[in-house]
DNA sequence: CCCAATAGTTGATATAGTCAACTATACACT
DNA sequence: AGTGTATAGTTGACTATATCAACTATTGGG
């Protein structure tokens, strides 16, 4: 299956992401899509962070995230309470159930990670990022 | 907004790369998706491709590529009849309606390209989709 | 002729993403 | 104070994408 063109390698690398991430994490039945796990990685390295945080890390519509947000919180695995200052923020943290479950995570991420950069050097999965980094914002940037 | 991890390098781009391309073919007034450029590619480029060239090529699931299949039809860009040899195989074709927008299209999907890249070297591209061809091959072969 | 395999189609259903309207709080201002 | 505007989040209705399973038609092999 060779791959020529930008967008054909694209496409086909998310789709196939996509489709491993949900296998890993089916696997590990934690009943979680890839979007979930964005969402914890965003609660956990974010402090005191907002369903707006994450609304704006992941580009994704408001709606959608929170959705997402009532479903880890159904899940028992983050919980959020209003912040002192500004009632309109729920900040969002994570349970001590969401804790142990994103280090169980975390595990099964560096296996997906490790099979995806199989053969490649650091070096080159650096470089690969920032390429991406800078595609997303050239698309972010001038939209007209 | 920062990336940092592969994951979500990954995931943001995709899904910028989406909407991008949407916003693309939507301003060119094609009433077509992502989706069904890629089918018009793959048509385009294989000879007497059948429907389930493109099933295996996408790595989508065939109920999907049916009903794609058959909106391109319904759109007058493709035509599909069944091959002398083995009547199972339905051969698709583009119409001459089929021709002249998948010119419009390449347009299209260059303007898509160079906003995606700029900034970025020739090699630099051809760097990244060398390593997400091996990421792709890598999630893709040792599927256990 | 019968059987397993293959190409494609279809229906039902699930998942993901979008849009617009709405509530509630906050902040600025005269 | 009261009024307007911006922001955070929620919800309903909807569209688009994706998946599963059952089905038909055809093929090629015994």
């Amino acid at each position: 299956m060779p791959q020529t063109s930008l967008s054909s390698a694209l496409f086909t690398l998310a789709q196939s992401y996509r489709v491993t991430v949900r296998e890993a994490i089916n696997a590990n039945e934690l009943g979680l899509n890839a979007l979930h796990v964005r969402c914890l990685h965003i609660i956990a390295e974010t402090q005191h962070c907002t369903a707006n945080d994450i609304v704006t890390k992941t580009g994704r519509d408001k709606a959608q995230i929170a959705r997402l947000v009532k479903e880890l919180i159904k899940l028992g695995l983050v919980s959020k309470c209003a912040d002192e200052n500004d009632k309109r923020c729920l900040i969002l943290s994570f349970t001590d159930q969401g804790n142990a479950l994103f280090s169980r995570l975390e595990v099964a991420e560096q296996e997906v990670d490790a099979k995806l950069c199989h053969g490649l050097t650091d070096q080159q999965v650096r470089d690969f990022i920032a390429i991406a980094t800078t595609m997303i914002e050239n698309i972010n940037h001038n939209t007209p």
